[in-house]
DNA sequence: TGTACATCAGTGAACGCGCGTTCACTGATGTAC
DNA sequence: TGTACATCAGTGAACGCGCGTTCACTGATGTAC
């Protein structure tokens, strides 16, 4: 891609194009087995070496994978949460949305043993996207608009339905899934405690 | 382990025993990656070349092992829906706990990449177990014991539920799970569909 | 009953491959004087 | 302004390893006569 190698003090952007190639081989060979390293610098048109400076090893490129994932996908949830009508689906479609649109980047950072070590690892990481939800609907109970005795284990509960549709979606691309599942089966979801209009 | 090799004819035991090699490599490594044909051998006190009369390769072995998980499963989920009282839960609740018992086999049934082949791939093998979860609820409803209006529907978005949780559970083994998620969350997921006592 | 032989379960050695990682290097870029 | 030099981005070749798979084989077991 470029034909030059980077200015002097620039070096730190062939981390970017790294990433963005392993990104690229992950949703492309559905598996993150097709992330090798050597693979990774064949995608970034560099030599394997090459990485090292950027990255300790090569799990640290899959982590990386996954922490911009879940900066990705918390982010587009916050946002989501700022909607003045409706908040708290607004969220939930955006999760099924990102899990849609990249089926392969949810299962990586969803599908994968967890393994805390850090302080941000995966598990962390995914609380943060969690809260979202939790904030949310907290929010949605206080106005008045749904009803929850206790929001917390209410929207792990929401979560893990959302989490069940999104991850089996992406791992069974060629199930026969009615193409209205979404808007039939969150309704069901949280039915519960949602008051009915 | 067994010292001697198999009589004439009995060739067909050492199938078993690469299989449960392999199963045991699963549950122990928690990564089907660690599910290597030599691996499996060295498991199994066999020769490497000595599992390829029994698989045509080393895919062939995780695809066996997933199969006979999902004939596993099938076979806990007819049993518990044979029970006469409220069949649905018991249903429910085994499915959990097959999942919560063998994590990584779970894991390795529902976290692939599922590739329609053959008429018993993965996929048709799920939809054997999810019918099971279908006809429960069809026979809860038919009884007056739930209602619906859509039973394969509902009974589609319960099993994204169990599926949600139970994934999960199988991948965030280190998570802070509230002790009595199960009894918390099952209820709320199916709460739509069942008459409060 | 004895023996020659076909069959079958399982083995040991070897192959080529892609992998992660290391090492000494090259050559352009900026800087000190 | 010119030049020597340190620094830095990136490379090419090589390593040892475990992998999947192949091949020719061994030796016990059963069977035909």
């Amino acid at each position: 891609m470029t034909t030059s190698r980077n200015r002097r003090g620039q070096g730190g952007r062939l981390r970017t194009k790294i990433l963005a190639a392993a990104t690229e081989l992950l949703d492309a060979g559905g598996d993150e087995r097709s992330v090798t390293l050597r693979a990774v610098a064949r995608q970034a048109g560099i030599a394997a070496p090459s990485i090292y400076p950027h990255f300790l090893d090569q799990p640290a490129i899959m982590v990386a994978i996954v922490r911009q994932g879940f900066a990705d996908l918390t982010g587009r949830l916050r946002s989501a949460a700022a909607a003045v009508e409706d908040p708290l689906s607004a969220v939930c479609l955006t999760y099924l949305e990102y899990a849609q649109r990249h089926p392969q980047r949810y299962r990586a950072m969803f599908g994968d043993l967890w393994h805390p070590v850090t302080a941000d690892d995966p598990t962390t990481l995914a609380a943060e996207a969690i809260r979202v939800l939790v904030d949310s609907l907290t929010a949605c109970v206080a106005s008045g608009q749904c009803v929850s005795d206790d929001p917390a284990l209410d929207a792990i509960a929401l979560w893990l339905g959302l989490h069940g549709l999104a991850h089996q979606r992406a791992v069974a691309i060629s199930y026969p899934w009615p193409t209205d599942i979404t808007q039939r089966v969150a309704p069901l979801i949280n039915a519960s405690w949602r008051h009915q209009p």
